[in-house]
DNA sequence: ACCTGAACACCGTTCAAGT
DNA sequence: ACCTGAACACCGTTCAAGT
Protein backbone atom coordinates (compact mmCIF):
# COMPACT_ATOMS: atom_id res chain seq x y z
CA UNK A 1 0.00 0.00 0.00
CA UNK A 2 1.35 3.41 -0.48
CA UNK A 3 3.09 4.82 2.43
CA UNK A 4 3.96 8.22 0.81
CA UNK A 5 3.23 11.56 3.88
CA UNK A 6 2.26 14.51 2.28
CA UNK A 7 3.07 17.42 4.15
CA UNK A 8 0.63 19.27 6.68
CA UNK A 9 -2.38 21.36 5.06
CA UNK A 10 -1.97 19.66 1.53
CA UNK A 11 -5.28 17.81 0.92
CA UNK A 12 -5.28 14.39 -0.25
CA UNK A 13 -7.85 14.47 -2.77
CA UNK A 14 -8.43 16.85 -4.99
CA UNK A 15 -11.22 19.71 -4.87
CA UNK A 16 -14.26 18.51 -5.97
CA UNK A 17 -17.39 20.89 -7.33
CA UNK A 18 -20.05 19.27 -4.70
CA UNK A 19 -17.14 19.10 -2.14
CA UNK A 20 -17.34 23.37 -2.46
CA UNK A 21 -20.90 23.36 -2.84
CA UNK A 22 -21.54 21.29 0.58
CA UNK A 23 -18.87 24.11 2.32
CA UNK A 24 -20.86 27.00 0.65
CA UNK A 25 -24.34 25.39 2.20
CA UNK A 26 -22.18 25.21 5.78
CA UNK A 27 -21.01 29.09 5.80
CA UNK A 28 -24.51 30.34 4.26
CA UNK A 29 -26.54 28.06 7.07
CA UNK A 30 -23.95 29.53 9.52
CA UNK A 31 -23.43 32.59 8.61
CA UNK A 32 -25.78 34.19 6.16
CA UNK A 33 -25.21 35.27 2.17
CA UNK A 34 -22.79 37.93 3.43
CA UNK A 35 -20.32 35.52 4.76
CA UNK A 36 -19.89 33.60 1.30
CA UNK A 37 -17.18 34.68 -0.01
CA UNK A 38 -14.86 32.59 -1.73
CA UNK A 39 -11.49 33.85 -0.18
CA UNK A 40 -13.29 32.54 3.42
CA UNK A 41 -14.26 29.35 0.99
CA UNK A 42 -11.02 29.15 -0.10
CA UNK A 43 -10.03 28.64 4.09
CA UNK A 44 -12.31 26.62 4.97
CA UNK A 45 -11.03 24.22 2.06
CA UNK A 46 -7.62 24.70 2.43
CA UNK A 47 -6.83 25.96 -0.84
CA UNK A 48 -6.70 29.49 -2.34
CA UNK A 49 -9.64 31.25 -4.33
CA UNK A 50 -8.93 31.03 -7.53
CA UNK A 51 -8.52 27.09 -7.73
CA UNK A 52 -12.10 27.07 -6.33
CA UNK A 53 -13.06 29.72 -9.62
CA UNK A 54 -11.58 26.93 -11.32
CA UNK A 55 -14.30 25.13 -10.45
CA UNK A 56 -16.78 27.20 -10.41
CA UNK A 57 -17.07 30.07 -12.69
CA UNK A 58 -18.47 32.93 -10.43
CA UNK A 59 -20.70 33.52 -7.07
CA UNK A 60 -24.04 33.33 -8.79
CA UNK A 61 -23.08 29.95 -10.42
CA UNK A 62 -22.07 28.80 -7.02
CA UNK A 63 -25.28 29.99 -5.34
CA UNK A 64 -27.44 28.42 -7.79
CA UNK A 65 -26.00 24.93 -7.11
CA UNK A 66 -26.23 25.64 -3.45
CA UNK A 67 -29.66 26.18 -3.82
CA UNK A 68 -30.56 23.41 -6.13
CA UNK A 69 -28.81 20.71 -3.64
CA UNK A 70 -30.57 21.75 -0.29
CA UNK A 71 -33.77 22.07 -1.64
CA UNK A 72 -34.25 18.70 -3.37
CA UNK A 73 -32.45 17.34 -0.19
CA UNK A 74 -35.58 18.21 1.82
CA UNK A 75 -38.29 17.91 -1.02
CA UNK A 76 -39.76 14.44 -0.59
CA UNK A 77 -42.16 12.54 -2.89
CA UNK A 78 -45.58 11.89 -1.21
CA UNK A 79 -46.35 8.20 -1.22
CA UNK A 80 -48.87 7.45 -3.92
CA UNK A 81 -52.96 7.37 -2.84
CA UNK A 82 -52.43 10.36 -0.48
CA UNK A 83 -55.34 12.42 -0.22
CA UNK A 84 -54.10 15.85 -2.42
CA UNK A 85 -55.42 18.17 0.56
CA UNK A 86 -52.77 15.70 2.74
CA UNK A 87 -50.53 15.78 -0.15
CA UNK A 88 -50.05 19.77 -0.72
CA UNK A 89 -49.90 20.47 2.46
CA UNK A 90 -46.59 17.77 3.02
CA UNK A 91 -44.95 19.04 0.65
CA UNK A 92 -45.45 22.94 1.96
CA UNK A 93 -44.38 21.40 5.34
CA UNK A 94 -41.05 20.17 3.59
CA UNK A 95 -40.53 22.94 1.93
CA UNK A 96 -40.94 25.18 4.86
CA UNK A 97 -39.02 22.91 6.97
CA UNK A 98 -35.90 23.25 4.24
CA UNK A 99 -35.99 27.05 4.35
CA UNK A 100 -35.99 26.89 8.21
CA UNK A 101 -32.83 25.77 8.12
CA UNK A 102 -31.39 27.02 5.39
CA UNK A 103 -32.67 31.10 5.92
CA UNK A 104 -31.23 32.30 2.64
CA UNK A 105 -32.61 29.68 0.29
CA UNK A 106 -36.05 31.30 0.32
CA UNK A 107 -34.63 34.39 -1.56
CA UNK A 108 -32.76 32.27 -4.02
CA UNK A 109 -35.69 30.27 -4.94
CA UNK A 110 -37.10 33.58 -5.77
CA UNK A 111 -34.29 35.25 -7.44
CA UNK A 112 -33.97 32.25 -9.65
CA UNK A 113 -37.11 31.13 -10.29
CA UNK A 114 -36.62 28.79 -13.20
CA UNK A 115 -33.93 26.16 -11.99
CA UNK A 116 -34.20 22.78 -11.47
CA UNK A 117 -35.27 22.63 -8.18
CA UNK A 118 -38.27 25.04 -8.55
CA UNK A 119 -39.42 22.72 -11.09
CA UNK A 120 -39.70 19.64 -9.25
CA UNK A 121 -41.70 21.65 -6.26
CA UNK A 122 -43.77 23.04 -9.20
CA UNK A 123 -44.60 19.41 -10.11
CA UNK A 124 -44.92 17.91 -6.63
CA UNK A 125 -47.75 20.85 -6.55
CA UNK A 126 -49.47 20.12 -9.44
CA UNK A 127 -50.00 16.77 -9.35
CA UNK A 128 -52.51 17.10 -6.36
CA UNK A 129 -53.65 19.95 -7.30
CA UNK A 130 -55.20 18.53 -10.50
CA UNK A 131 -56.23 15.88 -8.49
CA UNK A 132 -58.40 17.92 -6.69
CA UNK A 133 -60.25 18.89 -10.00
CA UNK A 134 -59.37 21.96 -10.85
CA UNK A 135 -59.76 22.44 -14.44
CA UNK A 136 -56.62 22.36 -16.65
CA UNK A 137 -57.35 25.79 -17.65
CA UNK A 138 -56.93 27.35 -14.10
CA UNK A 139 -54.30 24.78 -13.19
CA UNK A 140 -51.35 27.60 -13.84
CA UNK A 141 -52.62 30.61 -11.79
CA UNK A 142 -53.64 27.67 -8.83
CA UNK A 143 -50.00 26.39 -8.78
CA UNK A 144 -48.40 29.67 -9.10
CA UNK A 145 -50.15 31.01 -5.92
CA UNK A 146 -49.36 28.13 -4.19
CA UNK A 147 -45.76 28.68 -4.63
CA UNK A 148 -45.74 31.98 -4.23
CA UNK A 149 -47.74 31.25 -1.37
CA UNK A 150 -45.47 28.49 0.37
CA UNK A 151 -41.88 29.83 -0.37
CA UNK A 152 -42.99 33.35 0.24
CA UNK A 153 -44.36 32.83 3.68
CA UNK A 154 -41.13 30.53 4.65
CA UNK A 155 -38.85 32.87 3.49
CA UNK A 156 -40.46 35.37 5.61
CA UNK A 157 -40.21 33.60 8.88
CA UNK A 158 -36.90 32.52 8.04
CA UNK A 159 -35.77 35.83 7.31
CA UNK A 160 -37.28 37.00 10.75
CA UNK A 161 -36.09 34.12 12.86
CA UNK A 162 -32.70 35.70 11.43
CA UNK A 163 -33.28 39.38 12.45
CA UNK A 164 -33.94 38.61 15.90
CA UNK A 165 -30.67 37.34 16.08
CA UNK A 166 -28.83 33.92 17.29
CA UNK A 167 -29.90 35.13 20.89
CA UNK A 168 -33.48 34.44 19.49
CA UNK A 169 -35.31 36.94 21.81
CA UNK A 170 -38.77 36.33 20.00
CA UNK A 171 -41.23 37.87 22.17
CA UNK A 172 -38.77 40.92 22.55
CA UNK A 173 -38.59 41.39 19.50
CA UNK A 174 -42.60 40.53 18.10
CA UNK A 175 -43.40 43.09 21.25
CA UNK A 176 -41.24 46.03 19.91
CA UNK A 177 -42.72 45.53 16.53
CA UNK A 178 -46.30 45.20 17.33
CA UNK A 179 -45.47 48.37 19.76
CA UNK A 180 -44.56 50.08 16.61
CA UNK A 181 -47.30 49.31 14.53
CA UNK A 182 -49.71 50.69 17.35
CA UNK A 183 -47.67 53.78 17.73
CA UNK A 184 -47.91 53.91 13.83
CA UNK A 185 -51.10 53.08 13.45
CA UNK A 186 -52.54 55.10 16.74
CA UNK A 187 -55.30 57.67 16.63
CA UNK A 188 -57.46 57.90 13.37
CA UNK A 189 -59.49 54.61 14.22
CA UNK A 190 -57.39 51.98 12.91
CA UNK A 191 -57.84 48.27 12.64
CA UNK A 192 -54.32 47.70 12.83
CA UNK A 193 -53.52 48.11 16.51
CA UNK A 194 -56.04 45.26 17.01
CA UNK A 195 -54.16 42.96 14.79
CA UNK A 196 -50.86 43.43 17.05
CA UNK A 197 -51.94 41.20 19.51
CA UNK A 198 -52.26 38.81 17.56
CA UNK A 199 -48.74 38.98 15.88
CA UNK A 200 -47.46 38.85 18.90
CA UNK A 201 -48.45 35.01 20.03
CA UNK A 202 -49.02 33.80 16.64
CA UNK A 203 -47.72 30.00 16.00
CA UNK A 204 -45.67 30.62 12.37
CA UNK A 205 -46.07 26.98 11.52
CA UNK A 206 -49.77 27.39 11.76
CA UNK A 207 -50.69 30.50 10.56
CA UNK A 208 -48.72 29.31 7.10
CA UNK A 209 -50.38 25.90 7.03
CA UNK A 210 -53.67 28.30 7.50
CA UNK A 211 -52.73 30.15 4.47
CA UNK A 212 -52.12 27.27 3.06
CA UNK A 213 -55.60 26.16 3.30
CA UNK A 214 -57.83 29.61 2.68
CA UNK A 215 -55.86 29.10 -0.71
CA UNK A 216 -56.78 25.38 -1.23
CA UNK A 217 -60.74 26.79 0.37
CA UNK A 218 -60.33 29.00 -2.85
CA UNK A 219 -59.58 26.41 -5.37
CA UNK A 220 -62.62 24.28 -4.05
CA UNK A 221 -64.66 26.90 -5.71
CA UNK A 222 -63.45 26.56 -9.08
CA UNK A 223 -63.18 22.60 -9.25
CA UNK A 224 -65.44 20.30 -10.46
CA UNK B 1 -32.08 90.47 -5.30
CA UNK B 2 -29.18 89.10 -4.82
CA UNK B 3 -26.77 88.60 -7.88
CA UNK B 4 -24.23 86.65 -6.78
CA UNK B 5 -22.60 84.26 -9.04
CA UNK B 6 -21.37 80.77 -7.40
CA UNK B 7 -18.09 79.06 -9.45
CA UNK B 8 -19.63 76.12 -11.71
CA UNK B 9 -19.92 72.72 -10.06
CA UNK B 10 -20.88 74.34 -6.24
CA UNK B 11 -24.22 73.40 -5.31
CA UNK B 12 -26.07 76.24 -4.49
CA UNK B 13 -28.39 74.36 -1.70
CA UNK B 14 -27.31 72.40 1.28
CA UNK B 15 -27.39 68.93 1.06
CA UNK B 16 -30.74 67.44 2.15
CA UNK B 17 -31.84 63.69 3.27
CA UNK B 18 -35.05 64.13 1.26
CA UNK B 19 -32.50 65.17 -1.87
CA UNK B 20 -29.86 62.06 -1.60
CA UNK B 21 -32.95 59.41 -1.07
CA UNK B 22 -34.50 61.01 -4.57
CA UNK B 23 -31.16 60.55 -6.11
CA UNK B 24 -30.90 56.70 -5.00
CA UNK B 25 -34.81 56.20 -5.81
CA UNK B 26 -33.54 57.37 -8.98
CA UNK B 27 -30.56 55.23 -9.39
CA UNK B 28 -32.41 51.65 -7.94
CA UNK B 29 -35.02 52.57 -10.33
CA UNK B 30 -32.28 52.68 -13.34
CA UNK B 31 -29.45 50.30 -12.72
CA UNK B 32 -31.04 48.07 -9.90
CA UNK B 33 -30.11 48.00 -6.28
CA UNK B 34 -25.87 47.03 -7.29
CA UNK B 35 -25.44 50.17 -8.64
CA UNK B 36 -26.35 52.19 -5.60
CA UNK B 37 -22.89 53.46 -4.15
CA UNK B 38 -22.14 55.66 -1.79
CA UNK B 39 -19.68 56.60 -4.97
CA UNK B 40 -21.93 56.64 -7.59
CA UNK B 41 -24.49 58.80 -5.54
CA UNK B 42 -21.53 60.90 -4.73
CA UNK B 43 -21.13 61.52 -8.16
CA UNK B 44 -24.68 62.19 -9.20
CA UNK B 45 -25.24 64.81 -6.28
CA UNK B 46 -21.95 66.52 -7.41
CA UNK B 47 -20.18 65.84 -3.83
CA UNK B 48 -18.06 63.47 -1.45
CA UNK B 49 -19.57 60.42 -0.55
CA UNK B 50 -18.77 61.12 2.96
CA UNK B 51 -20.95 64.21 3.09
CA UNK B 52 -23.71 61.85 2.14
CA UNK B 53 -23.06 59.48 5.15
CA UNK B 54 -23.53 62.76 7.53
CA UNK B 55 -26.90 62.72 6.29
CA UNK B 56 -27.59 58.79 6.32
CA UNK B 57 -25.53 56.65 8.45
CA UNK B 58 -25.48 53.68 6.39
CA UNK B 59 -26.41 51.38 3.07
CA UNK B 60 -29.10 50.03 4.79
CA UNK B 61 -30.53 52.97 6.14
CA UNK B 62 -30.97 54.35 2.54
CA UNK B 63 -32.46 51.71 1.21
CA UNK B 64 -35.26 51.44 3.88
CA UNK B 65 -35.90 55.23 3.40
CA UNK B 66 -36.25 54.87 -0.58
CA UNK B 67 -38.39 52.07 -0.12
CA UNK B 68 -40.74 54.11 2.30
CA UNK B 69 -40.63 57.35 0.34
CA UNK B 70 -41.36 55.13 -3.24
CA UNK B 71 -43.97 53.02 -1.57
CA UNK B 72 -45.97 55.63 0.18
CA UNK B 73 -46.23 57.75 -3.25
CA UNK B 74 -48.35 54.84 -5.23
CA UNK B 75 -50.24 53.69 -2.23
CA UNK B 76 -53.88 55.74 -2.71
CA UNK B 77 -56.45 55.16 -0.18
CA UNK B 78 -59.64 53.43 -1.77
CA UNK B 79 -62.40 56.27 -1.56
CA UNK B 80 -64.99 55.23 1.18
CA UNK B 81 -67.84 53.43 0.09
CA UNK B 82 -65.99 51.27 -1.98
CA UNK B 83 -67.37 47.71 -1.82
CA UNK B 84 -64.32 45.43 0.04
CA UNK B 85 -63.54 42.56 -3.26
CA UNK B 86 -62.36 46.02 -5.25
CA UNK B 87 -61.16 47.91 -2.68
CA UNK B 88 -58.73 44.98 -1.85
CA UNK B 89 -58.07 44.80 -6.03
CA UNK B 90 -57.48 48.49 -6.42
CA UNK B 91 -54.39 48.25 -3.86
CA UNK B 92 -53.48 45.47 -5.13
CA UNK B 93 -52.84 46.66 -8.42
CA UNK B 94 -51.47 49.90 -6.81
CA UNK B 95 -48.81 47.82 -5.23
CA UNK B 96 -48.49 45.66 -8.39
CA UNK B 97 -47.57 48.98 -10.42
CA UNK B 98 -45.87 50.79 -7.38
CA UNK B 99 -43.32 47.19 -7.64
CA UNK B 100 -43.07 47.19 -11.65
CA UNK B 101 -42.02 50.60 -11.80
CA UNK B 102 -39.60 50.28 -8.93
CA UNK B 103 -38.54 46.02 -9.19
CA UNK B 104 -36.14 46.85 -6.41
CA UNK B 105 -39.26 47.48 -4.01
CA UNK B 106 -40.65 44.17 -3.33
CA UNK B 107 -36.89 42.85 -2.81
CA UNK B 108 -36.61 45.69 0.12
CA UNK B 109 -40.08 45.08 1.32
CA UNK B 110 -39.61 41.91 2.00
CA UNK B 111 -36.27 42.20 3.73
CA UNK B 112 -37.84 44.65 6.08
CA UNK B 113 -41.17 43.55 7.13
CA UNK B 114 -42.12 46.18 9.72
CA UNK B 115 -41.04 49.17 7.97
CA UNK B 116 -43.59 51.76 8.25
CA UNK B 117 -44.55 51.48 4.43
CA UNK B 118 -45.53 47.90 5.08
CA UNK B 119 -47.88 49.15 7.85
CA UNK B 120 -49.51 51.34 5.76
CA UNK B 121 -50.09 48.63 3.05
CA UNK B 122 -51.48 46.27 5.90
CA UNK B 123 -53.96 48.69 7.09
CA UNK B 124 -54.90 49.06 3.58
CA UNK B 125 -56.31 45.09 3.35
CA UNK B 126 -57.40 45.04 6.59
CA UNK B 127 -60.27 47.21 6.63
CA UNK B 128 -62.00 45.76 3.65
CA UNK B 129 -60.80 42.51 4.61
CA UNK B 130 -63.14 43.21 8.21
CA UNK B 131 -65.55 44.20 6.52
CA UNK B 132 -65.91 41.21 4.09
CA UNK B 133 -67.03 39.84 7.34
CA UNK B 134 -63.93 37.79 8.08
CA UNK B 135 -64.37 36.98 12.32
CA UNK B 136 -61.68 38.60 14.00
CA UNK B 137 -59.59 35.54 15.26
CA UNK B 138 -58.74 34.73 11.44
CA UNK B 139 -58.16 38.46 10.41
CA UNK B 140 -54.58 38.34 10.91
CA UNK B 141 -54.16 34.62 8.93
CA UNK B 142 -56.30 36.45 6.28
CA UNK B 143 -54.80 39.71 6.11
CA UNK B 144 -51.00 37.75 5.69
CA UNK B 145 -52.26 36.15 3.08
CA UNK B 146 -52.70 38.85 0.90
CA UNK B 147 -49.80 40.79 1.92
CA UNK B 148 -47.45 37.94 0.80
CA UNK B 149 -49.09 37.27 -1.93
CA UNK B 150 -49.49 40.90 -3.29
CA UNK B 151 -45.93 41.69 -2.86
CA UNK B 152 -44.88 38.40 -3.61
CA UNK B 153 -46.30 37.84 -6.75
CA UNK B 154 -45.13 41.41 -7.65
CA UNK B 155 -41.74 40.98 -6.92
CA UNK B 156 -41.60 37.61 -8.62
CA UNK B 157 -42.92 39.80 -12.30
CA UNK B 158 -40.33 42.75 -11.55
CA UNK B 159 -37.86 40.07 -10.94
CA UNK B 160 -38.88 38.48 -14.27
CA UNK B 161 -38.48 41.74 -15.91
CA UNK B 162 -35.55 42.54 -15.04
CA UNK B 163 -33.93 39.07 -16.22
CA UNK B 164 -34.94 39.28 -19.23
CA UNK B 165 -32.94 42.66 -19.99
CA UNK B 166 -33.67 45.68 -21.41
CA UNK B 167 -34.13 44.51 -25.02
CA UNK B 168 -36.86 43.22 -23.49
CA UNK B 169 -37.41 39.77 -25.83
CA UNK B 170 -40.49 38.51 -23.22
CA UNK B 171 -41.49 36.18 -25.56
CA UNK B 172 -38.28 34.17 -26.26
CA UNK B 173 -37.35 34.55 -22.59
CA UNK B 174 -40.87 32.25 -21.73
CA UNK B 175 -40.29 30.28 -24.42
CA UNK B 176 -36.88 29.84 -23.51
CA UNK B 177 -37.84 28.56 -20.10
CA UNK B 178 -41.02 26.81 -21.05
CA UNK B 179 -38.52 24.34 -22.97
CA UNK B 180 -36.62 24.03 -20.03
CA UNK B 181 -39.45 22.92 -18.35
CA UNK B 182 -40.46 20.41 -20.75
CA UNK B 183 -36.73 19.02 -21.00
CA UNK B 184 -36.70 18.87 -17.34
CA UNK B 185 -40.20 17.17 -16.76
CA UNK B 186 -40.31 14.88 -19.72
CA UNK B 187 -40.88 11.03 -19.55
CA UNK B 188 -42.39 10.07 -16.16
CA UNK B 189 -45.91 11.07 -16.87
CA UNK B 190 -45.29 14.56 -15.39
CA UNK B 191 -48.06 17.25 -15.52
CA UNK B 192 -45.45 19.86 -15.81
CA UNK B 193 -45.00 19.95 -18.80
CA UNK B 194 -48.70 20.95 -19.86
CA UNK B 195 -48.10 23.91 -17.63
CA UNK B 196 -45.45 25.20 -19.43
CA UNK B 197 -47.92 26.06 -22.39
CA UNK B 198 -50.02 28.31 -19.72
CA UNK B 199 -46.72 30.30 -19.10
CA UNK B 200 -45.99 31.43 -22.24
CA UNK B 201 -48.94 33.19 -22.97
CA UNK B 202 -50.04 34.22 -19.62
CA UNK B 203 -50.66 37.98 -18.80
CA UNK B 204 -48.90 38.91 -15.67
CA UNK B 205 -51.50 41.33 -14.56
CA UNK B 206 -54.32 39.02 -15.07
CA UNK B 207 -52.63 36.24 -13.17
CA UNK B 208 -51.56 38.21 -10.42
CA UNK B 209 -55.77 39.17 -9.75
CA UNK B 210 -56.52 35.79 -10.36
CA UNK B 211 -54.66 34.83 -7.62
CA UNK B 212 -56.11 37.56 -5.11
CA UNK B 213 -59.31 36.33 -6.32
CA UNK B 214 -58.75 32.63 -5.22
CA UNK B 215 -58.17 33.95 -2.05
CA UNK B 216 -60.66 36.20 -1.12
CA UNK B 217 -62.89 33.23 -2.71
CA UNK B 218 -60.97 31.14 0.61
CA UNK B 219 -61.70 33.64 2.68
CA UNK B 220 -65.87 33.39 2.03
CA UNK B 221 -65.58 30.74 3.15
CA UNK B 222 -64.60 31.93 6.52
CA UNK B 223 -66.99 34.87 6.42
CA UNK B 224 -69.91 35.19 7.99
C1' DA C 1 -23.49 72.14 11.49
C1' DC C 2 -21.93 70.42 7.43
C1' DC C 3 -18.54 68.78 4.12
C1' DT C 4 -13.89 66.86 2.31
C1' DG C 5 -10.93 63.24 1.03
C1' DA C 6 -7.54 60.01 2.64
C1' DA C 7 -7.29 55.54 4.73
C1' DC C 8 -8.75 50.85 6.03
C1' DA C 9 -10.29 46.43 5.46
C1' DC C 10 -12.59 44.20 2.63
C1' DC C 11 -14.94 42.31 -1.99
C1' DG C 12 -15.39 39.42 -7.00
C1' DT C 13 -12.94 38.47 -10.95
C1' DT C 14 -8.98 37.88 -14.06
C1' DC C 15 -4.88 35.80 -15.34
C1' DA C 16 0.10 34.62 -15.94
C1' DA C 17 2.62 31.20 -14.00
C1' DG C 18 3.38 26.88 -12.05
C1' DT C 19 2.71 21.47 -11.43
C1' DA D 1 -6.20 19.17 -15.85
C1' DC D 2 -5.84 21.55 -11.83
C1' DC D 3 -4.01 24.93 -8.60
C1' DT D 4 -1.43 29.28 -6.93
C1' DG D 5 -1.20 33.98 -5.73
C1' DA D 6 -0.53 38.57 -7.40
C1' DA D 7 -3.09 42.26 -9.45
C1' DC D 8 -7.14 45.10 -10.62
C1' DA D 9 -11.02 47.69 -9.95
C1' DC D 10 -14.09 48.12 -7.01
C1' DC D 11 -16.94 48.23 -2.33
C1' DG D 12 -18.86 50.34 2.73
C1' DT D 13 -17.34 52.64 6.62
C1' DT D 14 -14.44 55.54 9.59
C1' DC D 15 -12.40 59.69 10.75
C1' DA D 16 -9.13 63.66 11.20
C1' DA D 17 -9.29 67.90 9.19
C1' DG D 18 -11.34 71.75 7.26
C1' DT D 19 -15.16 75.66 6.73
Amino acid sequence: MSTTTRPAGIRSAALSREQIVDAAIGILDANGERALTFRALALQLQTGHGALQWHVRNKAELLVAATATALSRSLRTPAGGTPPRTAVRAVALDVFTAIESHPWLGTQLFATPWQPAMVQLWEQIARPVAEMGVPAESLFTAVSTLVNHIVGVASQNALNAQLLGADGDREGFLDAVAERWERLAAGEGSIIGRLAGQMRDHDDREEFLAGVDIILAGLDRTAR
